[in-house]
DNA sequence: TTATATTATGAAAACGTTAAACCATTCAGA
DNA sequence: TCTGAATGGTTTAACGTTTTCATAATATAA
């Protein structure tokens, strides 16, 4: 089981390995006889380079890690398309690691990225103060926050405008008159989901409107749960006549309930729902929604990245927030 | 930017650094006081031992390879979930690469994850025939081919039964009393889609209805293609009655076909889909599916590639076959 | 006590690369 | 013809681990 290395075709082509790994870079030192020779024989040989062996002496892998929450989520397989395309371009890889919202995981993962010695990390982090980071800091391997932020260290970050995109929302059910909108959404200490409530409750004060404490559903985590919150929601003796669904787990379960429910959309209900995938277009009717650009936060954050791998771009660190849009459909 | 190595633990510690070496492992023998004092210095060093150094001297990286078409594509979260969780048991990590169908991004790919020295790989082919993987097979890293299977080398391979949940899910409409049946679907060429059309056609003939030309939709790739497709087949002088979807983005584009060619489901039009993903249960009405047991097809390639790396398990190489099933709603 | 076995430790080599320093040709220019 | 510069190559050390082998110290048996 002996493998293939570079003394193999230095010691077949004659040369030395020096001379191969020349040849293998395009460097300029080497005489076009040699240098045909040597490919010639790398050829014959199968050999490829070792990036292990490579990795150490140049103290780069050209790996970065992504640890998200769930690529089940249908958030996040478009946003690894805007970082993977934008980091092929440069050749580095990527290891993906799915933390389920659960921060021993997740420190197991960076601990893992770390001894693999990742040249960058990207992370949606599982709360704001992920300790081992600091690890990350101190070592000097750039870090980039997407969709979330972290206190603790600072660091380049990505992240859209939840909470106005909330806003506008509920506010598009206002002008729509309605005064009685519940909210329907998952745990309110993640981040977006927070700013996303926060935008809600806003917009509700800003048009006067008192908010009622039933009708606020902030702690679901499965379709099944949203599907129950809805249920009750609806069931109460003075209910919604619209809903903000705060992600886009709770437009499913809601659609589901209201259907069982026999209620109409938008005739009985109205809904505006958070993040426009591509099924909301299938449904009846078709969700009004809020866009989020994910390919574009994705692209964005590897961008950014890239930037601090190579040593390029500004030095102070880098908060964009990207902002969001409401795609008017026929659910409202 | 000097990085923290054994050697300064060794120093720190006063011993030498196979000592710490083997304080790390834990398996030999070290004395308690040493172990006390190493572990000690670890910790205040901040050290984590180089897994690339380790990589090249164990000839062995802890790191997979999945190749896969395209994660945006909703059958692959499950998947990924599946193989994540089997592997990560026994501490290995994923580099995960997008193909897009793309026979050269896939060598390029292939090459890389050869060069990362990836100690197994499970891989959606692109085609039946990659020649890239000869060099896997020849350097005994082992391989194991989903959803899709390659003629040119042997691997295991974990499948659905496409063919027989194409072949149920037309049986199904044929039931229903329906004789003009459509397909709509994606490029017959990718193997599941082949197998999925051979299922409809076998499942008319056996049946005795003669396959209409018309009815036949097999080239779409995006949403608005299938929503084309299915405008125009049900723009016919003889429209059919009901459809069988043969993958979920055609589901999308046929619902939304529908809605707007006001067309009821089921009272206008049947449908049966494949693939039942968490959304088409919020579909009006609820999609009747053919299920794959996506998570388990990732778990069971997962343990077979597993074994295959820890040189566990029979010799010959598993062709496994898992089933489909029919999850009756509402939309036929 | 001495001989022997056991235990704990270290030195050095190996893994597969790259890079720095060096050496031997060849070529230009005077 | 000699000098100096290119040119094309090699040798050696380094990267951060693990492993083999040797050795020193200690315990056990006679």
């Amino acid at each position: 089981m002996k493998s293939i290395t570079i003394k193999d075709v230095a010691k077949n082509s004659k040369v030395s390995a020096t001379t191969v790994s020349r040849v293998i870079h395009g460097n300029s030192k080497v005489s076009p006889k040699v240098r045909e020779k040597v490919l010639e024989t790398i050829k014959s040989l199968n050999y490829f380079p070792n990036e292990n062996a490579r990795a150490i002496v140049n103290k780069r892998t050209n790996v970065i890690g992504l640890v998200l929450t769930d690529i089940s989520n249908p958030f996040y397989p478009t946003l690894l398309r805007g970082i993977e395309n934008t980091i092929n371009k440069s050749n580095f890889s990527m290891i993906l690691c799915n933390t389920d919202e659960n921060p021993t995981k997740e420190e197991r993962f960076l601990r893992i990225l770390l001894e693999k010695r990742i040249d960058g990390l990207i992370i949606v982090p599982t709360g704001p103060d992920i300790s081992f980071l600091k690890t990350f800091e101190a070592r000097n391997i750039p870090i980039v926050c997407v969709d979330r932020v972290v206190r603790n260290v600072e660091t380049d970050s990505v992240v859209v405008d939840n909470f106005h995109g909330a806003f506008i929302a509920t506010e598009k059910l206002i002008q729509s008159s309605h005064q009685r909108i519940a909210i329907i959404g998952g745990n309110k200490n993640i981040f977006t989901i927070g700013e996303r409530f926060r935008g809600y409750t806003e917009a509700l004060d800003t048009h006067g409107i008192v908010t009622n404490q039933d009708y606020i559903k902030m702690g679901g985590f499965t379709i099944e749960d949203y599907e129950q919150d809805t249920l009750n929601v609806f069931s109460l003796a003075t209910p919604p006549t619209a809903v903000f669904s705060a992600g886009n787990l709770s437009t499913i379960g809601i659609y589901i309930a209201l259907n069982k429910m026999k209620k109409k959309i938008p005739r009985d209900v109205s809904i505006v729902g958070f993040d426009d995938l591509v099924w909301v277009e299938a449904l009846t009717p078709p969700l009004t929604a809020i866009s989020q650009p994910i390919y574009q936060i994705g692209a964005t954050s590897a961008q950014l990245l890239l930037q601090r791998m190579l040593h390029e771009g500004p030095s102070e660190k880098q908060n964009i927030m990207l902002s969001t849009s409401l795609v008017i459909r026929e659910s409202c």
